[in-house]
DNA sequence: TCCAGTACTGGACAAATAAACAGCACTGTG
DNA sequence: CACAGTGCTGTTTATTTGTCCAGTACTGGA
């Protein structure tokens, strides 16, 4: 492929752009507006360079048909987005019980965060630096990943005291239990039955 | 919602599948020509239905505005997803002439993400623990807004020998200078220009 | 029978859009 | 200097598209 100047880079990622929040491919006078040009033409003469590099494709003479052409190795890939409910914590029971409760939502793609598209998946916004050892401070926002066998040294959400906390999943002489990993906090034998929400798969923090 | 009659469903379904097929949304003729109307009229009484039921929204006098509702759960926030390319190593210039060697992508919503939908954004993928004080660690991926002014404290993705790393950027009397947060590097005062690539807006990480 | 709702035809019009043509300014190169 | 490439302006033309108006046909009540 040809190399793009660099303002056909900025029109190409502005129509990626456009066309993926949007849902539509702008008009050559929405990219030139969004770049103030005063004529339509300068866009059509980039998007026709564009066109002739081979990383757009369209119809002709047809409104808003532009398309990127991700010819690449995101081509086949279909961005599977997963919508990923947060909680800021979770009251006793299934998590899914709590489903209007949550706090907000992020939407990351199948393929990031690794999961099977058919799991039930959910944030857990962390508080407290109980897990600082593995550096997840308080605010991260932890992707759990419901009913998955978790294994030593997985963290895994775990429901304690009707609360749900962070902790490292160890497996020690066959005995499950669940270590904090900051020396502040104690570990934790499980008297009974060890409830497991998940496993963390991902984590996401955000600019405060 | 009100219910649809069959014919309403059909040109729903219609719609949305040539929306996810084509990228882009049909036109009253289209909608027309396929179902073998005569008359573009009868699909815009249709589309019209449609939009009074509240399942399809639009752009008036737009060519290809239509946009189905999706009344699932993530209804009300409408989730403007970008697609953030995401870099191992930057070599020298700007990053966008980089755009082609991007080694994967991540979906994010811009919601979570905080971000300007007109920005340029991008991932870098970390590479060794010189941020480990701020819990950055080596494989994260630090989601860099392209083209912000940096705050001290922010952190930022810098240009140095040719090569991106992320640093802390501190502004102490007025001068910049680039912070790691790990005692075992140092910090990096500029002789010339500083080179900031971007700030950081979020931060991914993948379990391995 | 009358009425209302749904489904469609046919035609006309204005706005939105793509496309083409003629330029100008700037930059680097031989 | 001439020349080519890039980036942009300004204008015109043809097509596409959304919108409106008037009318037909069918259906199922009241």
């Amino acid at each position: 492929m040809k190399t793009l100047t660099e303002r056909q880079q900025e029109i190409l990622d502005f129509i990626r752009q456009r066309q993926e929040s949007e849902g539509m491919a702008p008009t050559l006078r929405e990219v030139a507006t969004h770049f103030r040009f005063s004529s339509v033409n300068a866009a059509l003469a980039h998007v026709q360079a564009l066109l002739a590099k081979g990383v757009l494709k369209r119809v002709p003479r047809r409104a808003r048909s532009l398309q990127v052409v991700d010819a690449g190795p995101s081509a086949r890939r279909r961005p599977r987005v997963v919508s990923v409910p947060i909680y800021g914590s979770i009251p006793a029971g299934r998590p899914e019980d709590a489903a209007q409760e949550a706090e907000g939502c992020v939407l990351m793609d199948v393929e990031t965060l690794g999961i099977r598209p058919t799991a039930r998946t959910f944030g857990l916004q962390v508080r407290g630096d109980s897990m600082i050892g593995k550096h997840i401070t308080d605010g991260d926002i932890a992707i759990i990943e419901h009913g998955v066998q978790p294994r030593s040294g997985d963290v895994v959400a775990a429901l304690i005291d009707g609360q749900v906390t962070l902790k490292t999943f160890v497996l020690q002489r066959g005995k499950p239990y669940l270590r904090a990993e900051n020396p502040r906090y104690p570990d934790l034998i499980p008297q009974e039955e060890l409830q497991i929400q998940g496993v963390m798969v991902a984590l996401v923090r955000k600019r405060k």
